[in-house]
RNA sequence: GUUCCCAUCGUCUAGAGGCCUAGGACAUUACCCUUUCACGGUAAGUACCGGGGUUCGAAUCCCCGUGGGAACGCCA
């Protein structure tokens, strides 16, 4: 295959959520799977709605997720000297045309044809053609300028997804390339860019099927290469509903936020539209080795928060202790919780990290052994029966006489628990209430040793004596 | 309304005419492990939208229907 080169291209109007993220991811692995150039292009054609912290919650994500671009990111408010050459080119040549119609002769048109039931498009009023007579051009008056669409024919192509699309050409009317502010429209930008930068495959959201006929006949009308396309189905929200910014579309960020590692997020996407056989869990560079366009899904996929909390759940017992570690101490530093002078927050973490699916959970699970828990009067009624107190008082005087370390902290429980008469979790439970504030804990024994001598006497003399 | 797209367990999916009495994963349920809660292990239930063709043979190919979706902007 010659050089591959692919593109994301959001428009700035928001975050990057996971749509645009999984459009990202599979335009990247693309490309660097075929050892092509993946390229970053903002279209942010629209200055209405475009904003720079549109542009950098785009790049933030995007790094989060680590999809680096090897070209851009380029901006196509910053090409407008090439479109505007392009467009007088298209005049020169006669592929465009200025159409002088207003506004308000287009509404009534758009309305009369709806009244007819009529797909809504321009009627070519303006379009030179050969032996017809034009209405005089009003002099100074503004216009836009339309693509001279081939009235007849097909237009086709072989969609990497989803097969064979064809359009006549008499379904599509002449748009516009050029607001009558002279400003380019989307529509042209695309090709322009997709020309001018070669790209090779346009990987993008379904919803663009629609433009492509008109793409393509522009882009031929420019003697330009037609690139391949893969259209990518869109992805619902977890409830089967469409994502849109009002209803369920986060930022991919917001994962970021909620406690999901990277890898979890571009492993779930990754499986989400595409597969390879039976692999549910891989890497990114087990992705890229992988990935091809054959294996993208034709149909629309909903969104499954409870499967990425299993794949997150996954990385968290895969992540670097060290790492884990300084990213817990962040996460409860936020919340104003002093790590340093506690346990050993690594040692902490290999209790729990095989129990939770987020980093909050995590830092949920663990935060106890840096504040003093308030156990709830129902759990202290429950837990902290006066047998209970009885034992651990008792256990407070074995504990203190042992060497700190989980067997024989283990043994101390065992024989506090027997010589009380009392079952193993009987003394257990009130020991994670005492300790922890919640009933269930890992292996006690474990948490004794990582809690240490003096944080674990003082809390069980807390519920002795409080 | 017109055009285009889509259709396998609740969910993500495997499946390129016989390997399919349809496989895997998440979720669910049961059991095992166990000092609790988890993890882990084992097992179970659950799907080819409907109807016609083509074929010796169809989840796979074709047509129709039904359902869902997208696009029809001087937005991208």
């Amino acid at each position: 295959m010659a050089q591959v080169r692919t593109r994301f291209a959001p428009s700035p109007t928001g975050f990057l959520h996971i749509g645009g993220a999984r459009t990202a991811l599979f335009s990247w692995a693309f490309a660097r799977h075929y050892g092509g150039t993946f390229i970053l292009r903002i279209e942010d054609t629209d200055l209405e709605r475009s904003t720079p912290e549109a542009v950098q919650a785009i790049l933030d994500g995007m790094h989060w997720l680590g999809l680096s671009c090897d070209e851009g990111p380029f901006y196509q408010t910053r090409r407008m000297e090439r479109y505007k050459q392009v467009i007088d080119d298209m005049l020169a040549a006669g592929t465009a045309y200025r159409c002088y119609m207003t506004r308000e002769e287009l509404d009534a048109l758009r309305a009369e044809q709806e009244i007819r039931k009529e797909k809504p498009r321009y009627d070519g009023r303006w379009r030179p053609e050969a032996g017809k007579i034009l209405p005089p051009s009003p002099v100074g008056a503004p216009f836009v300028v339309r693509f001279r669409n081939p009235t007849t024919g097909v237009v086709s192509w072989d969609d990497r997804v989803k097969g064979r699309i064809e359009f006549e050409n008499a379904e599509l009317d002449d748009f516009i390339i050029a607001r009558s502010d002279g400003s380019p429209t989307y529509n042209f930008c695309v090709v322009v860019d997709d020309r001018d930068m070669a790209i090779t495959h346009v990987i993008r959201g379904d919803d663009h099927v629609n433009n492509t006929p008109r793409q393509i006949n522009l882009l031929q009308a420019l003697g330009a290469p037609v690139p391949r396309y893969a259209h990518l189905s869109m992805i619902l929200g977890d409830d089967g509903q469409k994502l849109s910014k009002r209803h369920g579309a986060v930022s991919v960020m917001q994962y970021e936020e909620d406690g999901y590692l990277p890898e979890a997020v571009l492993n779930y996407l990754a499986r989400l539209g595409w597969s390879h056989g039976d692999d549910e869990i891989f890497s990114s560079e087990q992705f890229v080795a992988w990935f091809d366009l054959d294996h993208i899904t034709a149909s629309a996929a909903q969104f499954n928060t409870e499967k990425l909390n299993w794949l997150n759940a996954h990385y968290i017992r895969q992540a670097d202790p060290h790492w884990l570690g300084a990213e817990m101490g962040k996460r409860l530093a936020c919340n104003g919780i002093v790590t340093a002078d506690g346990p050993d927050i690594r040692r902490v973490l290999v209790l729990y990290r095989d129990r939770v699916s987020t980093l909050n959970e995590l830092a949920d699970a663990i935060h106890s052994f840096y504040v003093v828990p308030h156990p709830a009067a129902e759990l202290r009624a429950q837990h902290l029966t006066e047998t209970a107190l009885g034992a651990l008082a008792a256990l407070r005087e074995n504990l203190s006489a042992c060497v700190w370390q989980v067997a024989e902290l283990g043994q101390a429980v065992k024989q506090t628990a027997s010589a009380a008469g009392l079952k193993m979790p009987q003394v257990a439970i009130p020991l994670r209430v005492a300790l922890l504030g919640m009933p269930q804990s890992p292996s006690i024994d474990s948490v004794l040793e990582v809690m240490g001598r003096e944080r674990v006497l003082q809390r069980i003399d807390a519920v002795l004596h409080g």
